[in-house]
DNA sequence: AGCCTGACCTAGG
DNA sequence: TCCTAGGCCAGGC
């Protein structure tokens, strides 16, 4: 496991109950905005992961969830993300910009 | 060894 | 505003 996935991981574990954040903005946030694909790449794998990795609050920037598919079900994300009080449409987060924690803002840059 | 494919995003026309 | 190309890089074939 080299150090970006870990920081993926890191990050997604630090968002809030009932927030989602987007793929580019954990890139952006680990100094790599670039790599906003690597970042879906690399939630692919985090249900393999022993320590537990919300992966239903990451969602892509217009608040889609694009990952549904890699949940059990297909309404499992969805579900999810409504037992936190966050409201989904046909895949869609409603008030996204309410519910979007943005990581470089609230966590600051001391982490990288 | 290439070629293709992604839970993506931005810039430029 | 819609469309395209490019950057990213691991993994399958």
């Amino acid at each position: 496991m080299n150090d970006f996935q870990e920081m993926v991981y890191q990050v997604v574990r630090l968002i809030p109950n009932g927030r989602v954040t987007s793929y580019g903005a954990i890139a952006k946030y680990l100094g790599s905005s670039k790599s906003s694909r690597m970042v879906g790449w690399t939630m692919n794998r985090s249900h393999q992961q022993e320590v537990y990795v919300p992966a239903h609050r990451v969602v892509n920037r217009v608040g889609l969830l694009t990952g549904k598919h890699f949940f059990g079900s297909e309404n499992a994300m969805a579900d999810l993300l409504k037992q936190e009080g966050v409201i989904v449409v046909d895949d869609q987060i409603q008030n996204f910009d309410q519910v979007f924690w943005d990581p470089q803002k609230e966590l600051g840059d001391d982490m990288i």
